[in-house]
DNA sequence: TGCATACAAAAGATTACCTCA
DNA sequence: ATTGAGGTAATCTTTTGTATG
């Protein structure tokens, strides 16, 4: 996770990144707008100019300094270029999390503070965690709606088997086993009641309908000897 | 060896700026 | 010209892992 050689090996690069963190530490025990106070720059920086004005204090510096705040403690909002864009893209795809070796080249490539490129990676780790959790909840519903519609499927067909046995007896006892799909609720498996476990998958339909409710488990404690 | 402490880094949550329809 | 929504850079807080005494 940490790589304190790494660190180390940059100690003298880095000592004015290290110096917020410290503050941070004594921070921490004050409140929130006594924080503030102690965490604004010492040296306002002297932009204050319309968005976009000029870059320079935001792109140019090679230090952690801050630089992004005006006059007013208003924050200036950076805008990466599509070139700076598609080479963090680029270097997000080979290794999501940087080494503070390779954040402060890239930062040097691009022309940005290592912080900043820092927190493009902080950020862009997220975005993709919840692109993920979003893909992930889909899926999940789409096995739900797939379950509810399969519930409901067999529900109907267990009514109708019941119906079968009351109507007709004789031909409930000689017909066919039904084609469902079984799920074991103890080891999570699907199987076609038709096919290999016809036997045992015949008598779990039939003790469904006669009102056991077996399921087919595929885990050889769970099989129960069946009933003739 | 187990424990307390400090520190660094990442995750998670939130804020604030900017663009665009 | 105004406004609301969405994207995202920046900031703040919490969690986690490691080193050290």
């Amino acid at each position: 996770m940490m790589e304190r050689g790494e660190d180390l090996g940059l100690s003298l690069s880095l000592s004015s990144s290290l110096a917020p963190r410290r503050t941070h530490h004594v921070a921490m025990l004050l409140h929130a707008p006594e924080r503030r106070f102690l965490e604004m720059p010492l040296l306002p920086a002297k932009q204050s100019e319309a968005p976009g004005a000029d870059d320079s204090s935001l792109r140019g510096g090679s230090d952690d300094e801050d630089g992004g705040c005006g006059v007013d403690g208003s924050r200036k909002k950076l805008r990466l270029s599509k070139d700076q864009s598609a080479v963090l893209e680029d270097s997000f795809r080979e290794h999501p999390t940087l080494n503070p070796r390779q954040k402060a080249a890239l930062a040097q490539q691009l022309g940005l503070r290592s912080r900043q490129v820092e927190v493009w990676f902080q950020n862009r780790r997220a975005r993709t965690k919840l692109k993920q959790t979003e893909v992930d909840c889909e899926f999940l519903k789409r096995c739900c709606e797939t379950l509810t519609e399969e519930n409901r499927r067999l529900q109907k067909e267990v009514q109708e088997l019941r119906a079968l046995k009351l109507v007709s007896p004789h031909r409930y006892m000689h017909m066919s086993p039904p084609t469902t799909l079984t799920m074991c609720p103890s080891c999570e498996r699907v199987s076609n009641s038709n096919n290999n476990n016809s036997s045992s998958s015949t008598a779990a339909a039939r003790n469904a309908v006669d009102g056991g409710g077996a399921m087919i488990c595929h885990r050889p404690i769970a099989v129960r000897p069946q009933q003739s």
